[in-house]
DNA sequence: AGCGACAATGAGAATCATTCTCAAAATGAC
DNA sequence: GTCATTTTGAGAATGATTCTCATTGTCGCT
């Protein structure tokens, strides 16, 4: 083989398993070695499919995308979420979903919430929104006693396929 | 019997079962109407429970202080977040919650859900944070074509319990 | 008061996502 | 290489939620 093998040969034999950016390499290892966790094959194509999805998977999908079994595919999920490499979030329906953390990802962000599909997208919030949603969630220890280790902010709605489609 | 029955003696006699409020009640039997739906002494002892539950309570929760059915809690649950009377929230783990929605209840709010209990208790947001959410949210339609229908904000961390008894 | 149509109920079966189990395979240290 | 440890994976077990369907309750009508 190989004789005229072009770029696009090359991709079409991998069209599934994503790679793993080397930056995010860099900075999920140190998370991992803390919990004395190897960058194993499989833990490696979870999070490229995370990072590749740019949106929260659901289970079934990043066990399909990575062709890691169904079984591992969870109990690695809550490895990365335990080590805080990941992110759990609450869909609208059909199970939990998963991102990168933020803090391995590119930026702070929000989701809207399809309530029809139950697909998730990010959206980027303004920064005056985030400086007040700063200072007002800093405020709640002292008034309730609630430990605050971060904070939630879906829109929820029909997405633009569903809205179309529906009526 | 109800001899020198007191008012003390007949609380003891339905200690679980709340009552609906009136203003509830006429609240929502518009929405039910809508819906062809009959305001059904369990579906008010549901509604009941939620009113006073004044949290977000848990399938178990409902069932076990309404003293209705579980199959049957699980129907009306479903039925009154479709007419739009009750919300489900998605809390920390342990089954989604349901409370009254926001229309039939006090007034908007915003969730401290504690992932380690589970538990999710209710708070106010300032109304500088509403205005510029809806701000900010009332863009999002044009922007991605995503059609919003509500918000929420929750926050996330160690409920005084757990934050105590924890560490 | 009686009837008929339809809404509502509930016990248990069925389903579906998630977690657990445990033996086999991979890895890193020496 | 060899050992100790970590990781994996197929399927069983669990637990929450949904479904089924025969029974019961309710409303409108007469």
């Amino acid at each position: 083989m190989r004789t005229g093998g072009t770029l696009a040969d090359v991709a079409a034999d991998q069209p599934h398993p994503p790679v793993l950016s080397a930056g995010t390499v860099a900075a999920v290892l140190p998370a991992l070695a803390l919990r004395e966790m190897r960058l194993t094959p499989h833990r490696r194509a979870v999070l490229a499919v995370l990072e590749h999805g740019h949106r929260p998977l659901t289970t079934d999908e990043v066990a399909a995308e990575s062709a890691v079994p169904v079984s591992t595919v969870y109990r690695i999920l809550a490895e990365l979420v335990d080590a805080g490499v990941v992110a759990r979030v609450a869909g609208a329906a059909g199970g939990d979903r998963h991102e990168l953390a933020e803090a391995f990802s590119d930026h702070h962000h929000h989701h809207l919430v399809c309530t029809e599909c139950g697909i998730v997208t990010d959206f980027d919030p303004s920064p005056a929104l985030e400086r007040l949603i700063d200072k007002e969630v800093g405020a709640i220890l002292g008034a309730t006693g609630f430990e605050v280790s971060h904070h939630v902010f879906d829109v929820r709605g029909r997405c633009r396929d569903c809205a179309s489609a529906g009526a």
